[in-house]
RNA sequence: GGGCGAUUAGCUCAGUUGGCUAGAGCACCUCCCUUACAAGGAGGGGGUCACAGGUUCGAGUCCUGUAUCGCCCA
């Protein structure tokens, strides 16, 4: 144990590096990158901003490990990184965070505080807690440019959201109309239709009377989930194939308590066998009735107030709650006999995201843009490969949503927000602007004064959809802009394809119009990625308690653990199941890496040797360095990071560790023994070389996945290792790390199965670790004996033998003699006295059984004549040359049966 | 009602255009605290690839259907 090693812990600490290690990233100025032309590539990532409100989840921990993977690799690699992050500032969630905290502390509504002072509460809540989740970022190692922060409420971002505003308005597609909207009754705004969420309820289905006219006695039953709604009816739909209704068609109805005369209307979008097969007709408060009444030229009778309770239209119910009415309508029909039977029923309730409370359909009037003629760009871009969407599958959804696109209603009925940059004049006339228009002044179109600007905000989406180029500084025309757009990466996930995603294409192809069409949608790649649910396959959330903090487990586990963990367990596009124990696997793996270059370390600080070593092994390490570098170079540049991740770990563990450390001790010892100045010696510092330039290599190409750890070890190599680089975060991606030797991987492949073929023979025999015994090696006749001639000490080190004979046919081997077949021959141990043969026989049976069994499988594929004439050639020879293989090695398996004895 | 995904070892999952004698990690069993690492090393056991048909010389892989679970849309 040398002092390098002794200076480094025998285990991993994380926590004692991470806050410094990111605190020097923060110093090198490497994630900010010039808006000016570096002669460099640029590659740019936007951040899918959190909620402002948020604090990190697994969702985000994931999503943001792979942007930082795809950052780091390409910042290494050569090019301009630009990662901007921020946050939005989720109107009505951050409003209901500060309304709630008013209200507990001082008792106030915003209405009693008033619009100016409530936003500058707001503002001030921002300030304090809107860092939360950015600050967790940095915890997770996340190398974003911070200097190009943005908020989707700061000043410029609010300069983009009324220039796009205006630009539509002057294009006819923004448009002020009445329609029906998911009117949340708490919150008192409307909320688009992904604001919402359908959830199974148990209920009860009422099936209600309604008398017809002029044929006293006679009823028609509607059957309603709603009964208080009826006090907006003005139809009933019936399906016009429906015989048991025909004769009431266009006949009148007196609906009971308001007494008005209502139609029956035939319309095929009735379902015959639901309830009684008449529907009532609430075109005010219901969004199929809606379109049934808009088709049959029915009323539209809006029975609630916007805080839920029911308005004049409701008759002698005015002024109830909803639930209230319910009770109060029920019972009338009740007392009347009208109520012809009450059912109980599971149904589907609409519930506002945000206050979880029943959505109510609602007529009012709103602001809405016309989204038709932005989808067609947004749709080709798929056609014209200008947008990519990963796994593939996902493009279905987001072509499903363009292809029936409805208007969006981007006006929110709150205070947090982008103001509407609308102003009327005296009579209520429209205008847009980009400037703020004064009152009094005269409205441009009309010439009379204006009266006041327009009182709503504008849906949050309606700045997000323009992050990708408002972040760079739209719409001026900044320098970052025209070198940082369009972006090639986003990553985020499938719940906002629609909502954002979707928007964002639409807002490129409209906004950059000014930008030849290939450079106009907002990203070339669109990455969905998986969902982090707990160990039993649950969503996580904070209701059923089963989330697990990320920031808990960076504390636990490690940053590097946490990221490495969430990549390699899970796989592309599919969601994963998480349990806080699964962390330990990707400790234990930088645990590994940790020690393995202690390991390296520790004989660096000897002499190093300009040039590499030349044995086998070290050819053989180099050739699959290169192949790990080819695979994870190919696995991130794909954004595959699974494959990535489980290549690095399989080449790191199985080959390095396990193998080529191992094998260096061999050679790094004997210059121990024979001194300095010696051949050994020379030799060693020739290892040094190898084992240092593969250290460096392999930790760069671990960069991405563990940052802290890579940085910490990265400090500790010397000089000539470091790539003239102080910061792994800056030094060159190991694209090509050395060079494919198929030679020397045949070669060292056969060294290792003899190894094997030693440890499990020493194994069954039970043969301790401190026998030295003789092993003999048993070449077949077509297999050079070279490799195992210069190699000889290798193997007798690695499975730790006294003497090792190589030589092929007539064999001296003493008996009885432990053995085990392996690819190029046999082995062969001696037995020590009193062994009992049982295991290894047992196992040399098993092994026989399973030849046997592949033998008889090809022999019979082999006499397939189809087979023969079907098959590719180079299968049919493969598959000959497995059957020579396996008949050789059952026959040696039966020769080598007999040594038991 | 429509769409998408999943079903492979006790558990979590790999398995690229059909050529597999089906792999890994965890867990389990045996041995070992050997001067990088016991969060480790060496060896080992464990699966009729959900089910039923079909295509094919050949199916975990392709097609059809069924079942169970999950997600999304209406």
């Amino acid at each position: 144990m040398n002092e390098t090693q002794q200076s480094l812990p025998s285990r991993f600490a994380p926590g004692e590096i991470e806050q410094p290690i990111y605190q020097s990233w923060l110093d090198s100025g490497l994630m900010t990158p010039p808006a000016e032309d570096s002669g460099r590539p640029t590659f740019t990532i936007m951040i899918p901003p959190p909620n402002v409100t948020g604090v990190l989840h697994m969702g985000h921990a994931l999503n943001n490990t792979m942007q930082d993977i795809v950052a780091r690799q390409r910042r290494m690699a050569g090019y301009d990184v630009l990662w901007l992050p921020g946050t939005d500032h989720a109107g009505i969630a951050t409003q209901a965070v500060v309304e709630k905290k008013l209200l507990q502390e001082r008792g106030l509504t915003r209405q009693e505080l008033g619009r100016e002072a409530f936003l500058a509460e707001v503002w001030d809540w921002k300030e304090r807690h809107g860092n939360t989740i950015l600050e967790q970022l940095k915890r997770l190692g996340a190398s974003c440019d911070w200097s190009r922060t943005k908020f989707t409420l700061d000043e410029d971002m609010s300069r983009a959201v009324r220039e796009s505003f205006v630009r539509l308005w002057e294009k006819g597609l923004v448009y002020r109309g009445a329609r029906l909207v998911n009117w949340d009754c708490k919150l008192q705004t409307a909320v688009s239709d992904d604001e919402i969420e359908y959830v199974q309820r148990k209920g009860k289905l009422w099936y209600l009377r309604y008398p017809v006219q002029g044929q006293p006695g006679r009823h028609l039953t509607v059957a309603t989930t709603r009964p208080e709604t009826m006090l907006g009816d003005t139809g009933v739909a019936v399906h016009p194939d429906d015989p048991r209704f025909r004769d009431l068609v266009g006949k009148t109805l007196r609906l009971p308590i308001v007494e008005r005369e209502i139609k029956v209307i035939s319309d095929d979008s009735v379902e015959a066998g639901f309830g009684t097969g008449a529907v009532k007709v609430t075109p005010g408060h219901d969004p199929a009735d809606y379109e049934r009444g808009a088709r049959h030229g029915l009323e539209i009778i809006n029975i609630l107030e916007s805080d839920g309770r029911l308005n004049e239209n409701a008759g002698p119910f005015a002024g109830m709650t909803r639930e209230a009415a319910r009770e109060a309508v029920v019972a009338w029909f009740e007392e009347r006999e009208l109520l012809e039977r009450v059912e109980e029923i599971t149904h589907n309730v609409t519930i506002s995201d945000r206050s979880k409370t029943p959505i109510e359909p609602l007529v009012s009037e709103q602001w809405f843009v016309r989204m038709e003629p932005m989808a067609k760009p947004a749709i080709d871009a798929l056609a014209t490969g200008a947008l990519r969407i990963q796994p593939e599958r996902w493009t279905k959804v987001y072509l499903d949503w363009l292809e029936n696109v409805r208007d969006w209603c981007i006006s929110r009925q709150l205070w947090w927000g982008h103001r509407i940059p609308v102003w009327y004049d005296e009579d209520g006339a429209p205008v847009a602007s980009v400037e703020d228009l004064t009152v009094g002044q005269p409205h441009p179109d009309t010439g009379k004064p204006i009266v006041r600007q327009d009182d709503d905000v504008l849906d949050t989406w309606a700045s997000s959809w323009l992050w990708p180029f408002a972040t760079l500084g739209w719409p001026e025309q900044s320098a970052d802009l025209a070198r940082f757009y369009p972006t090639q990466f986003l990553s985020t996930a499938r719940d906002i394809i629609y909502l954002w995603v979707a928007r964002m294409v639409m807002a490129g192809y409209e906004f950059m119009d000014d930008r030849p069409e290939a450079e106009r949608c907002p990203f070339s790649t669109c990455y969905i990625h998986a969902n982090v649910l707990d160990a039993k396959g649950k969503r996580m959330s904070k209701s059923a308690g089963n989330g697990i903090d990320p920031v808990d487990m960076i504390e636990k586990y490690g940053a590097d653990a946490v990221r490495y963990s969430l990549m390699i367990l899970t796989r592309e596009g599919q969601d994963v199941k998480l349990a806080e124990n699964r962390f330990d696997l990707g400790q234990r793996f930088c645990n590994k890496i940790w020690n393995a270059a202690r390991f390296v370390l520790g004989h660096l600080d000897g002499e190093v040797a300009d040039e590499e070593a030349g044995a086998l092994e070290d050819r053989w390490i180099r050739s699959r360095l290169a192949a790990a570098a080819e695979e994870t170079t190919g696995g991130l540049e794909g954004y595959h990071f699974h494959d990535a991740a489980q290549g690095l770990y399989r080449f790191v563990w199985d080959e390095f560790c396990d193998w080529y450390v191992e094998a260096v001790k061999l050679r790094l010892r004997a210059a121990e023994d024979a001194g300095p100045g010696t051949p050994e010696a020379a030799e060693a510092a020739r290892v040094r070389r190898t084992l240092g330039a593969t250290l460096s290599a392999l930790l760069r190409l671990l960069h991405p996945y563990t940052p802290f750890l890579t940085e910490a070890l990265w400090a500790h190599l010397p000089e000539t290792f470091r790539q003239g680089q102080a910061l792994i975060m800056d030094a060159p991606w190991p694209r090509q790390a050395g060079r494919r030797d198929a030679e020397a991987e045949a070669g060292f492949r056969r060294l290792q199965d003899a190894v094997r073929g030693f440890r499990n023979v020493r194994a069954l025999l039970e043969i301790p670790v401190t026998e030295r015994p003789t092993g003999t090696i048993g070449l077949d006749p077509d297999q050079p004996a070279q490799d195992f001639e210069i190699g000889g000490d290798l193997v007798r080190f690695l499975a730790a033998l006294g003497e090792l004979k190589v030589g092929r046919g007539g064999l001296e081997v003493p008996a009885p003699c432990g053995t085990d077949v392996f690819e190029a021959g046999s082995v062969f141990l001696p037995v020590p006295e009193g062994t009992d043969l049982g295991q290894l026989r047992g196992s040399l049976g098993k092994k026989q059984q399973k030849v046997e069994a592949g033998i008889r499988g090809i022999e019979q594929k082999l006499g397939n004549q189809r087979f023969l004439q079907n098959a590719e050639p180079e299968v049919v020879d493969s598959e000959r040359l497995r059957l020579e293989d396996l008949r050789r090695e059952a026959a040696t398996l039966c020769q080598n049966l007999a040594f038991l004895d």
